[in-house]
DNA sequence: TCTGGGGTCCTAGGACCC
DNA sequence: TCTGGGGTCCTAGGACCC
């Protein structure tokens, strides 16, 4: 029988500012997502503030004004890479390990079943702490979701230390039957209002309830947590990192644009992303998307299109993308709108060395693209990013995006600490 | 005034074929 | 006059996750 360790970092975003602000300790801070929109990471005296997860900022100024909340704009820089080194101590501990995401990790812990694991799972807790001054809660049990259960109350309960074990049936009854559906990994509102109305409330009734009637509400996905909560293993450990399927970019503008020029730029830059991207994994795409939308919380006419472009052959190259990109555009683009956000993904990727040049494609016009990518990359790797661009992302965004209350690079970039401009 | 961004998987339904 | 049904492929949209 398998066991499964789920370490989560508490509050990441908010934890990883205050690894370099330790003024801050035990007081309440916020992150915010892109654009100063909502409230993406809380510590838990701003959740005792009522700050609850997604909520628009300017719904919360008066509970931060009111009680000095401490507020940040997002950096993922500074999160990646200290995302990074919590992943790195990580492996330490188990040969198979999982990165679910960027505060999330699942280990396996087979055959250590004779170890006192919750020992174990402490000593990784403190050992990441030291290394990286990230705080984690580490839930263990013989399948994914039951683990993230555990997470889930390791955090919520102080005398468990932020550590819970549920290999042991009598813990995990108990469990079972304190935690509501809609607190299980994979259980969205939808579902759990769902189970509500057939009377099942709690992880315990979802447990022993009938799979058959299980299956007919909530499909395949529903039927396969039904069988995780019985210890029954089927969503397995997947180790190999491999690409991504789906590359997106987009992003809101920090004010309305209803220019197609202005928006051309836009889409040149997520292309320019995308494409990065798409480069890093070593994959081509055959098909990419623009979208473009107006503001639907506000009470103005709404527009909402997209485009997508079957790539003659699959390609990775920024011009070549573009020139397909921008043409989607104006394909889509209506005049008298005021745009509030763009985006650009590609999809049907695969990896570049399978690469299929269409009947007229010329192999050397191709090598040469591959060649002129390489040598971009490259020399924005060594300088910073868009150190080169191509002139259709502009040179002057003035539709991009607010963050006012950034963190200075602490891990990336040296020179901001010591404030030289 | 001000409401994020980047993913995955699954299902239903249409188009098409024989 | 009688007007099928099964299979496959593709896409859009839903639900969920962090």
């Amino acid at each position: 029988m398998s066991v499964f360790a789920l370490v989560d970092c508490n509050s990441f975003f908010c934890s990883c500012e205050k690894v370099f602000r330790p003024d801050l300790k035990n007081k309440p801070v916020i992150v915010l997502s892109n654009n100063d929109g909502c409230a993406v990471a809380r510590t838990n005296e701003a959740k005792a503030l009522g700050i609850k997860m997604g909520v628009p900022y300017f719904k919360i100024k008066h509970i931060v004004k009111a009680h000095k909340v401490t507020t940040f704009s997002s950096n993922f820089a500074l999160y990646a890479d200290m995302s990074q080194r919590v992943m790195q101590t990580l492996r330490e501990f188990s040969p198979q390990m999982e990165v679910y995401s960027i505060d999330e990790a699942f280990l396996s812990f087979n055959g250590m079943e004779r170890m006192d694991l919750t020992k174990y799972s402490h000593e990784i807790k403190n050992t990441v702490y030291r290394y990286t001054g990230i705080p984690v809660s580490i839930g263990i049990a013989r399948t994914k979701v039951l683990a993230k259960m555990a997470n889930y109350l390791a955090k919520k309960h102080n005398n468990l230390n932020n550590v819970l074990d549920l290999t042991n049936p009598t813990l995990l009854e108990r469990a079972l039957k304190a935690t509501p559906v809609s607190e299980i990994w994979g259980v969205g509102q939808k579902s759990a209002s769902k189970l509500n109305s057939l009377n099942i409330n709690t992880a315990w009734e979802l447990k022993n309830s009938n799979p058959k009637v299980i299956k007919k509400h909530l499909h395949l996905p529903g039927e396969r947590v039904l069988r995780e909560l019985n210890e029954e293993s089927c969503i397995h450990l997947d180790c190999d990192e491999v690409g991504r399927k789906q590359i997106l970019s987009s992003r809101s503008f920090g004010r309305p644009v209803n220019a197609l020029d202005e928006l051309t730029q836009a889409v040149s830059m997520h292309t320019t992303r995308v494409c990065e991207k798409l480069r890093r994994q070593n994959s081509v795409a055959q098909k990419l998307t623009v979208f473009l939308q107006t503001n639907p919380h506000k009470n103005e006419p709404q527009y909402y299109n997209s485009k997508t472009v079957h790539l003659t052959s699959s390609a990775n190259s920024t011009n070549i993308l573009l020139k397909n990109a921008s043409q989607a555009l104006r394909s889509i683009y209506k005049k008298g709108y005021l745009f509030k956000k763009c985006g650009v993904y590609v999809s049907d990727l695969s990896p570049l060395k399978q690469q299929q040049l269409s009947l007229f494609d010329s192999p050397k016009q191709n090598e040469k693209q591959k060649n002129l990518m390489l040598a971009v990359d490259k020399i924005n790797a060594q300088n910073g990013r868009d150190t080169i661009k191509l002139a259709s992302c502009g040179l002057e965004q003035k539709w991009g995006m607010r963050s006012t209350m950034r963190s200075p690079a602490f891990t990336t970039k040296w020179h901001e600490l010591l404030n030289v401009t």
